[in-house]
DNA sequence: GCACAATAGTTGCTAGATCAACTATTTGGA
DNA sequence: TCCAAATAGTTGATCTAGCAACTATTGTGC
């Protein structure tokens, strides 16, 4: 049970950069949220329901939109349910494994998508792009990346 | 109550920076809340409130530590209930602005502090600063640090 | 010196998320 | 083939966070 001996010790510029990571993160979805719901009348994980269905051509099963937006099974249901109570998108059972439901994006989701990407788009322009320059973007992009390969499943 | 115009549109390396962001963010905070409750017992919020009290010393107002912590007051007022009552800290009233209270750091509050720091120190090293140069550190740093000086009240 | 605004902290209410348990279905051996 | 294990989604219970309203105190302009 005992953890692993570390490698290497956490250095204080690693803390540092982890420090600032933690308080960038948290400010900016603080402030996008903020304004995503003021400017487009959208919480931004309702946004990111809506753009995640989007990608994947307008359906999705519950399971894999539920990873997709890094919710439980349990706390999408409940998030369909208001959004689809808002008409924007809606479930439809899964023909060839009848455990299953679609969520598919209706043309008002599809609508209200439009209508929202810009302003959020604006929104990280505004607050995190405009402020990062190619090659640092190119550099956040790689290490995030390679982070996220050791610890996503 | 149009937004202003912006300077220049978002691109994708910098859309594609902010998702691997938003991503690495999400999945270390969990691995390392999970991580750190289970082999310090601690949660993620109880630990930073207790290292925000030790990096100031001891002692915080209500108000800064919310701040620090990046909570509501409101919010603040339960966590504190919450992580007095296991007797990790202590309320005292403060005497020269009667409205006032100070958080302090109990002697069991530095033990368990002391106790859960090299784990989550572990875990950021294992997760994160393993996977991270230094000179890509420094980026980090920089780039957040910028980010947050346009961003921060 | 006094009224009025601002600030500190707590509380009631509610929204939203998780976990564990449940039902229904599918899958994969023996 | 058939039964146990795995998987999909929902539901009940609970927990935590925020907002708005409240009390108490401090600061400020006249």
């Amino acid at each position: 049970m005992a953890r692993p001996r570390k490698v290497q010790e956490l250095d204080e510029p690693h803390l540092e950069a982890w420090r600032s990571f933690l308080r960038a993160h948290a400010r900016l979805t603080e402030v996008l949220e903020h304004e995503l719901s003021r400017d487009a009348g959208l919480p931004l994980v309702w946004y990111d329901v809506l753009i995640q269905l989007h990608h994947a051509g307008g359906r999705l099963r519950m399971h894999d939109l539920a990873r997709a937006v890094l919710l439980s099974r349990a706390g999408l249901t409940r998030l369909v349910d208001r959004i689809s109570a808002d008409g924007l998108v809606e479930r439809e059972p899964c023909p060839d494994d009848r455990r299953g439901t679609f969520v598919l994006l209706t043309a008002k989701g599809i609508a209200r998508l439009e209508e929202a990407r810009p302003v959020h788009h604006d929104g990280i322009q505004e607050h995190f792009g405009r402020h990062v320059s190619l090659r640092e973007a190119a550099t956040l992009r790689r290490v995030f990346d390679r982070v996220l390969r050791q610890v996503e499943p």
